[in-house]
RNA sequence: GGCCCCAUCGUCUAGUCAGGUCAGGACACCACCCUUUCAAGGUGGGUACACGGGUUCGAAUCCCGUUGGGGCUACCA
């Protein structure tokens, strides 16, 4: 019979109980949000890892996981590991690894122990590794904890076919549980296949408290015997999870909340092993417009994608921050810095958001407005030269960089505009908006009697070609705005934009005068 | 089918644990002001407690149920 399953809230009210499977890890500081490893009578220390599987980019919800990790573990001073989980011989490549390297590293996480930097725990790639599953799982067959399965497609084909009809299993249903020796021996001189399980309890619950759900309880009879071991001698997931995460002494394992149903199993593991049970948050998913879990088809999900479309990393982790943390006030612009000093685990979210692109990017503006100019000039020009729109770097020029940056404000709130917003200050070659070429209409002898007026300036600046339109606009008996419109056009390739007559000082006046005869003819 | 997670504006959320501003902020959107354009800024606006019961003087908040969304149920992780 099954326990009766608490209410959410109740769960909740119990969030700081400890549990009775990892008491050991309890610290007794929640109350204040993470548990501080000094309140834990010293001994233990904060360990947390991020373990993805090299088998594509790192995925943004990869990201918000690494970053939570990270985030506790600086909070913390605590240890971050990386660990890459390439236990699936077929999707897993070297390049993947290495871009997800790359990708944590533009985001700012930086691991202790790990890939390339190393450690006491180490190898830190499971697939060199395999001498430790093998011991492990050796054992685990001595002791009948593990046993080895050697059914066929169509056994496990009807086994499914079972699960689904009855919606559970029950030990009839593992044939190979309990082989005598004699039978086994002639399974094995027949050369069959065989993968290993481990056998999950018939009956009985396995319950932990989750540091973002509460208590979790599940009902051993509906957990199925689960393969640790595949037919070709690679550990499965949930096996090489828990022989690393023990033998590499983690103390906190935060992931995705698809991870929950595989949590039973694990500790189930982790007991058998005699191994200290690491106390597990379980993140709510990121997902996309349409509500799904975020992925490729979506646009942009990986973090390569954000790097390459010159996104501000800072503002990146800020938003993926705010998708699974809240302050609790109504700040939403924090820097990384101040993010680690105010997360607190009592307010991690437990539903499922939905990535907003467009918050994002506005996040980034508010990023770009931080950055000093210096920055903002040296990044904004690294563009405009992989762009080809300029060459030569010069003193003059970056100093004028930073005076349209400048003049430009708000109008710039992310690098990948700068090609769109600042060509025309420094090349002829400038994109030119076709929709607005309607403001030309009759502007032709306006704009050449404009540029015979500004070829004769000295000095050629804000206040003089303003001065200059106006009289000659007045001179015309007609007013400004049909000087004005058309000459942003003509000068910028652009209807929109900074104040015209700054724009134009910027520009320069013998770029300014051929472009409006250009214009004109 | 079974097990599990989740449920406040279009989106992210505060408020839920200790019931009592008929719900606050942000992004997006609309209007107006400002204005040489576009932004920015200022002002104002609309939009939410999934549904049904119950407990209570009082429910977004507690309880039960329903519905909806998601996950797992792989020799993927």
């Amino acid at each position: 019979m099954a326990a009766p399953s608490r209410s959410r809230a109740e769960r909740r009210a119990h969030h700081h109980d400890p549990s009775p499977l990892n008491s050991t890890l309890d610290s007794g500081s929640e109350r204040e949000g993470w548990p501080m490893a000094s309140a834990n009578s010293g001994t233990s220390k904060i360990r947390v890892r991020f373990a993805p599987s090299p088998t594509g980019t790192l995925h943004v919800g990869g990201a918000r996981t690494a970053l939570f990790n990270w985030l506790y573990a600086r909070s913390q001073g605590g240890t971050f590991v990386l660990r890459i989980e390439d236990t699936d011989q077929e999707r897993s490549s070297e390049e993947s690894h290495q871009q997800i390297l790359r990708s944590l590293r533009w985001l700012g996480l930086d691991w202790d122990e790990g890939p390339e930097v190393g450690g006491d725990h180490g190898p830190y790639v499971q697939s060199q590794r395999r001498a430790r599953y093998d011991a492990v799982i050796a054992e685990l067959l001595d002791r009948g904890i593990a046993y080895r399965d050697y059914s066929t497609a169509e056994e496990d084909e009807a086994r499914k076919l079972r699960l689904t009809e009855q919606g559970r299993l029950t030990a009839s249903d593992w044939p190979y549980r309990n082989l005598s020796e004699e039978q086994r021996r002639r399974y094995e001189a027949e050369g069959h296949a065989f993968t290993i399980r481990i056998a999950m309890p018939d009956e009985g619950h396995i319950r932990w408290t989750d540091l973002v759900h509460g208590d979790m309880d599940f009902d051993c009879a509906t957990l199925e015997d689960w393969i640790a071991v595949k037919s070709d001698g690679f550990p499965t997931y949930n096996f090489a999870c828990v022989v690393d995460d023990g033998q590499m002494e983690i103390s906190h394992v935060l992931r995705g909340d698809d991870h929950i149903s595989n949590t039973p199993r694990q500790i189930h593991l982790f007991r058998e092993l005699g191994l200290r049970v690491p106390k597990f948050g379980h993140l709510p998913m990121i997902l996309g417009p349409d509500k799904k879990r975020l992925s490729k088809r979506h646009g942009a999900a990986s973090v390569e994608e954000f790097r390459e479309g010159l996104w501000i990393s800072e503002a990146v982790v800020n938003y993926l921050a705010l998708l699974g943390w809240s302050p609790g006030n109504d700040r939403e612009f924090f820097t990384v810095e101040e993010i680690i000093k105010r997360l607190s685990l009592k307010r991690l979210n437990h539903t499922a958001a939905v990535f907003d692109y467009e918050k994002c990017r506005y996040l980034n503006g508010e990023h770009l407005k931080q950055m000093p100019l210096s920055q903002r000039v040296d990044r904004s020009w690294q563009v405009l030269a992989e762009a080809g729109v300029v060459e030569a770097d010069s003193e003059e020029d970056r100093e004028r960089l930073g005076r349209v940056l400048t003049l430009l404000g708000n109008r710039f709130r992310h690098f990948d505009q700068s090609v769109h917003h600042l060509s025309a200050y420094f090349a002829d070659d400038f994109p030119v908006d076709p929709e607005g070429a309607t403001v030309l209409e009759g502007a032709g002898p306006r704009l050449r009697a404009l540029a015979e007026r500004f070829a004769a300036l000295d000095p050629f600046d804000a206040a003089s070609t303003e001065a200059a339109l106006r009289a000659l606009a007045e001179d015309q008996g007609e007013k400004a705005g049909p000087y004005i419109h058309p000459c942003r056009y003509a000068v910028t390739g652009s209807t929109s934009g900074p104040s015209l007559f700054e724009a134009l000082e910027l520009i320069g006046q013998e770029r300014v005068v051929t472009r409006l005869r250009a214009t004109a003819v």
